[in-house]
DNA sequence: GCAGTTCTTAACCGCTCGGTTCAAAAATTT
DNA sequence: AAATTTTTGAACCGAGCGGTTAAGAACTGC
């Protein structure tokens, strides 16, 4: 029954390109006519296809974890803490320095901070950030259940200090340092995992 | 011969005002409106004695990196490179954490990512970032020079990988993680320099 | 108490912001 | 081809942006 103009876009690629821009510039650093222009749909479409700049944020954000951060869940089902982590490390490493996308990661360019009124969505981007973080503690404690880690590991801890590497990677990235210099930092990232989930684990 | 009307504001102190403004929110998240209110100035003086924003923000900065980060200078002075890693990474977490100020670090949550127009204000603040990276590499040189360090040490990667970990403390304190919490994590990252340092190192 | 100087208050500037309205245009259905 | 449905482009909101101007208030020196 329903017949109508067709739309001169496709939501899902204008989608994406909202991402990038978003990524680039932060959800405060973006304007409606930045991504009406990059995303090539007109402003009424826009609201009513996505709903208003949050609305259009949030799917974003949604579509940013699910294609752009499908690297962390694949890391995730590596057989041992060990492999997780290396994979998380260097896969992470790489999706800050993609040459197709901006560098760094639209979880933290996207709002670190906000004016009074955006709050909520430096608050929403942390509490995502905080929620992969409990992801990867989960997962270690399985591997100490496993006897993978020692019995005395910290899994909160160990997650702890994955992510925040994890974001310090994602924030040299953005200020343009290479990919090479940020494996090698992820590599003694790594030797640090290494020692703390063989050894009996002393920790300081 | 001077005399007219003194001014109701301390220029220091409403510059301390500002500082914790734009810590909180970010260049482009603080509104003049923001600025005047916090600090305390009305408009017109705002513009005769600071500048305009920019300007303004400039000496924000310059205030923050003498006063809120004399730490890391502080850290630099110590005897050897590990004491310098230990105390950098113990304090940047204190600093980051402080009760009385906003959490994280202005030189992050400043300005990650802008809008096109603002994007010298990113550029300059991860500018400055990577300058207080090369001064920690710097000192490591001379760890190497003074067999403080082993010779096949890489200064650059360790400088670097202590700015990865001390950004991804500033972004998990931005998120509101307690300092105990991060002080786990620093203690894992010293553990990873305590056993770059001290071996002949064998990195990956 | 008057001249000169400096700061404050309040109004104002052009501009862009996020968001909406509306008629014209382009497609589908019958 | 007529009727219907949907998107399009452009004009339009009120509000807030960064920044400026002009008049008056508060001080100093004489």
């Amino acid at each position: 029954m329903p017949g109508g103009r067709p739309r001169t876009f496709d939501e899902e690629e204008a989608l994406e390109r909202a991402v990038e821009v978003f990524w680039r510039q932060g959800y405060e650093g973006t304007s409606i006519t930045d991504l009406t222009t990059a995303m090539g749909v007109n402003k009424p479409s826009l609201y009513s296809v996505y709903g208003g700049k949050a609305d259009l944020f949030r799917r974003v954000i949604a579509h940013y974890a699910e294609h752009d951060m499908a690297y962390a869940r694949a890391a995730l089902e590596e057989p041992t803490a060990l492999l997780v982590v290396q994979r998380f490390l260097r896969d992470n490493v790489a999706a800050v320095t993609l040459d197709d996308k901006p560098n760094g990661c639209l979880s933290i360019q996207g709002g670190l901070s906000c004016s009074t009124e955006n709050q909520d969505v430096a608050q929403f981007l942390a509490a995502s950030r905080l929620a992969g973080e409990k992801v990867f503690a989960d997962r270690f404690r399985l591997a100490i259940e496993q006897n993978d880690l020692p019995a005395d590991a910290d899994p909160d801890a160990l997650a702890r200090f994955l992510m925040v590497v994890s974001e310090g990677h994602a924030v040299h990235a953005a200020a343009g340092v290479p990919r090479e210099a940020l494996l090698q930092s992820a590599a003694i990232a790594e030797q640090a995992l290494k020692a703390m989930t063989s050894q009996p684990a002393s920790r300081a």
